[in-house]
DNA sequence: TTCTTGCAAAATGTATACAACCGGTGTTCA
DNA sequence: TGAACACCGGTTGTATACATTTTGCAAGAA
């Protein structure tokens, strides 16, 4: 075991079964066997099971009464209550920022996030620079959180490792189609407005944008399952999902 | 290993480690050595990491860069932020349902504790049955909860294993004081208001109640910090917060 | 056929051994 | 005198052995 080994195999773990659940090359509600996932990752059993438990705090694997974890089904309007619940917290820091106040360093940052992502959006749908939004926009979220006290960013970073529940959820670079390209046009508009709610200190203006700017993730999820399910490849993490 | 202890020393270690951490037996920022806890909780260090990292997820104990976990300290932000997320997310819960529906036989049950609730009210202040009210008020928020989806379930669960957090929290035994006795007429007339904003399928209202019914706990959170500090000790929870 | 019963293989939960690492202390050298 | 360094106790992270339980399956009886 070398140095830069420590602490690893527990993330490796993590990693490694995320990403086997997530790839949809385990079935949802199939059981996790411990020795053949240890085998397969090529580590033991000590660390798989840490990574094990933490995938269930997650949601992304499900306690068997019995004993042992299995790939969590999920529904349709479980992921929709999980989109739903991003929009609520997100809400709930935008509201609590404006009503508390922010310190104007952090405003400037958010604001040139703002600009760059402006920059992104200058050219027509076929030439924007999607790649870059999408790297933008994770950033920028993730500034919001950062406005949030430490309980309330736990409980965000928590709801959105549910791969489909994060605010890239669908904008993956597979996951580059037309439809979600459009839907980007109205998303900035509202970070403006979220921005702007701040300092205004408008809490609950604020609060209302960041659950209609959450709904926009739950529409690219109704034009995926119900309008052009040939697009479920796409996102990876709708492999999971069930009817 | 008998029998009966399967899958029970992990319960017993989280139990205790929770319980030596809640009591204040261990000091807020102090590390949890697990050669330690494990020779003093009697059982071996396997169980007791899962438990550590369980109580990383609730949040209790905060993990070391360097290794190992220490024991969370809390601000006063912390819990008030605490109480603030357990009002949202339940007033999530009630707007959910509000808007969805609610079959009969839930909203029978809610009504049933509501009554229950109400017998224990009957007479003064000083001779009410505060111990049946707490555990009736459990009882509610309990059904409350499950009138939520599995999503959101888990997140309620999650934030209100913080012991201050919980609507429980400034209503145990040892906290039986006036002050908290008499919140409980207000505590009720929100109750009621809340089913019945469900009921009229009015969700905003049944979310706001929610909010501020948790708002409560805040009231008797800076009561105790503010006005009568001998209460900490009442109040096993508190025993964390700092300052 | 279908349900019950017994058994064996596999899986999980726990204990323990081992290896790497962190922090502090004492020593040594400039 | 001070700083660098080597070492050592204590701690965590990982691997593995072991005991108990779960479970799938086959055989037998109703």
């Amino acid at each position: 075991m070398e140095k830069s080994d420590r602490a690893q195999q527990s993330q490796r773990a993590l990693m490694g079964v995320r990403d086997l659940i997530v790839s949809g090359e385990i079935r949802a509600g199939s059981r996790l066997s411990e020795v053949a996932l240890a085998e397969k990752l090529g580590i033991s059993r000590t660390p798989l099971r840490a990574a094990l438990a933490r995938l269930g705090q997650e949601g992304l694997v499900d306690t068997i009464p019995s004993g042992g974890y299995a790939v969590r089904r999920f529904t349709r309007e479980d992921v929709i209550d999980a989109i739903e619940l991003r929009g609520v917290l997100e809400g709930t820091a935008l509201r609590l920022a404006a009503e508390r106040g922010v310190a104007p360093a952090r405003m400037g940052d958010l604001h040139r996030l703002l600009v760059e992502l402006d920059t992104t959006l200058r050219g027509t749908v076929e030439v924007m620079d999607f790649d870059r939004y999408v790297d933008l926009n994770a950033a920028f979220h993730e500034r919001l959180w950062g406005l949030a006290s430490q309980t309330i960013r736990r409980e965000i970073e928590r709801v959105t490792s549910l791969p489909f529940a994060s605010p890239s959820a669908f904008l993956d670079k597979q996951a580059d189609v037309p439809a979600f390209r459009r839907s980007l046009y109205g998303a900035q508009a509202q970070h403006r407005a979220m921005v702007n709610a701040i300092e205004m200190r408008e809490g609950a203006r604020a609060e209302s944008l960041a659950r209609e700017h959450a709904r926009l993730a739950r529409q690219n999820l109704e034009h995926v399952l119900d309008e052009d399910r040939s697009l479920i490849r796409r996102v990876p993490a709708l492999s999971l999902v069930m009817g």
